[in-house]
DNA sequence: CGTGTATTCTCGTTATCTATGGAATACACG
DNA sequence: CGTGTATTCCATAGATAACGAGAATACACG
C-alpha cells in the first residue's frame, strides 16, 4: 500500500466509525454528556459487550475519549468539532435522501390521521419569545442528561414523570419542548401528552446539541 | 426493526459511503468537477468495474449525483453540503487521530533529511498579497479541474507540464501554488520543483475546495 | 441496423464486521 | 485479602462488503 492510500485510509477511520446506526445513536446520546460504559448500553438497547466493542472502535477511530473514575469507564466525544460532524452528517443525511424524511416521521410519530402537524419554533424566535417571559421552556430529557447541560431558564420534567407532574406547568402559559436533537423523540413524545391536557406546545426546532453548536449559552447541574 | 433503528439506519448512510478509502478519494476528485466513470478509474487507480461499484454505493448513500451525455454518465457530489462534509471529516481525523499527521507528512513528501519545512500561506494572505500584485498564483491541477473551477487570476500549469514549462513563470516573483486540498500533493510536488530551480514558493493552506468552501470566488472555463 | 464505446450487472472468492457468551482484568469495599 | 461490580478480552458463527473477470445493456455513429 502506498503512502497516499495510507492517508485516505487514516482519514476514512472517523466515517467508519459513524457508518453503523447503533454506533451513531451511542454518539448522540455521548452529545449529550459523558455516560459509562453500562448506561450507554441500557439506554441504547445494545449487550453490554457490544457496547464495549463498538465504544472501542469509536475510540479507535478518534471520535470519543474515556475517563476511569474507580470502577467505572466515562466516555465523551473527543470534542466540538466532533458533534458538529455529527449534526453535519445528519444533516447530508435528510437533504439529499429521500428516505429519511419517511422514516424520521415514522420514528418521532409524526404521522397523525387528521393530517394535523406539530408546531415547531426556530432558536431566535424562541429567544426573542423567552425575553417577553411568556413561555415556559421545558427540558423533556432523563435528569442526568438535564444536568450535564441545558438552555438556561429551561424546566426540567423528563419524559417518564411528566403525565405526573403536570401540575408543575403553570396553564396560562404557552409550552416549549426540547430534547436531545433533531432526531429525538422525547420532545414529540411530550408534546402529544400535553396537547391531550389541554395545553398549548410547540417543539423547538432542534434539540439541546444543536443549540449549543450554534453558539448558543447553555447551563449545567 | 423499530422504526427508531430504522431512522439511524437512514442516517448513518452517507457515513458508511465515505467510510472507505477509495470512496473518500473519489469524493475529492469529484469535489474538483463532475467526471466521467473511466475519468475517475484513471485518476484512483481503480479498475473500471469497482469504481462503477463504489459510484453506486455513493449514490445510494445520497453523497453524489449523475448526468446522462451521450454515452458517458458524468458523476457530481450532491451538494456543497456534501463536500463541507468530506472537509469537516478530514478535519476531524486530523485533529484526534494521532496517526494522520506521520501519513499525511510521508504522503505529502514532507519529511526531509535537512528538516527543513514547507512554507505555507494562508487564504486571507495570500489575498492581501495578491492586491499587491507582487506575487503568482499557480494552479498545478489537470487542465480539466482548472477548467472546472479555480482561483481568480490563477496561472494553470499542470505538475505534469511544469518542468518544461518553467519559463512561463517570472523569476522575480514569489509563486504560490494550490492543487485540491489540503491532502493532494500536487502543490507540493511543484514546490520541490520549483525550489529546485531556485524560485521561492511557497504552497496555499488548503486547496481549491477549501477556498471554495469559505466563500471565495472561483472562476471557471 | 451492425459496430464500437461506456457503463452496469452477475457471480464467486476472499476478507472484514457484528453480536454474543464466557473468561479475564481492574477497581472498591468491607 | 476475599467478594462484588464494571469493563474488556477472546473465540466463533453468521452477515456483509470488496474486488475483478466476463456478460449484458445503453447509446453514438456511420
Amino acid at each position: 500500500m502506498d503512502s497516499t492510500a495510507a492517508l485516505y485510509e487514516e482519514l476514512a477511520q472517523p466515517a467508519k466509525g459513524l457508518s453503523h446506526p447503533k454506533r451513531l445513536l451511542l454518539m448522540e446520546l455521548l452529545a449529550q454528556g459523558e455516560r459509562s460504559v453500562d448506561a450507554l448500553a441500557n439506554a441504547s438497547g445494545l449487550g453490554v459487550t457490544t457496547t464495549s466493542a463498538h465504544l472501542q472502535t469509536l475510540r479507535h477511530c478518534g471520535l470519543v475519549a474515556r475517563r476511569r473514575d474507580g470502577q467505572r469507564i466515562h466516555y465523551r466525544l473527543a470534542g466540538d468539532d466532533v458533534a458538529a460532524l455529527v449534526v453535519a452528517l445528519k444533516s447530508v443525511a435528510r437533504a439529499h435522501r429521500a428516505a429519511v424524511e419517511p422514516a424520521r416521521r415514522a420514528a418521532l410519530g409524526l404521522d397523525f390521521a387528521d393530517g394535523s402537524e406539530v408546531e415547531q419554533i426556530g432558536r431566535d424566535a424562541l429567544i426573542a419569545r423567552a425575553q417577553t417571559g411568556d413561555v415556559i421552556v421545558l427540558d423533556v430529557r432523563p435528569e442526568t442528561e438535564f444536568a450535564a447541560g441545558h438552555i438556561p431558564g429551561a424546566l426540567s420534567i423528563p419524559i417518564d414523570e411528566l403525565a405526573d407532574r403536570l401540575n408543575e406547568l403553570p396553564t396560562e402559559l404557552e409550552i416549549v419542548a426540547y430534547c436531545r436533537s433533531e432526531y429525538c423523540v422525547m420532545s414529540y413524545d411530550a408534546t402529544r401528552l400535553l396537547q391531550a391536557a389541554g395545553r398549548r406546545v410547540r417543539v423547538l426546532d432542534g434539540g439541546v446539541t444543536e443549540w449549543r453548536l450554534a453558539g448558543q449559552p447553555v447551563a449545567s447541574s
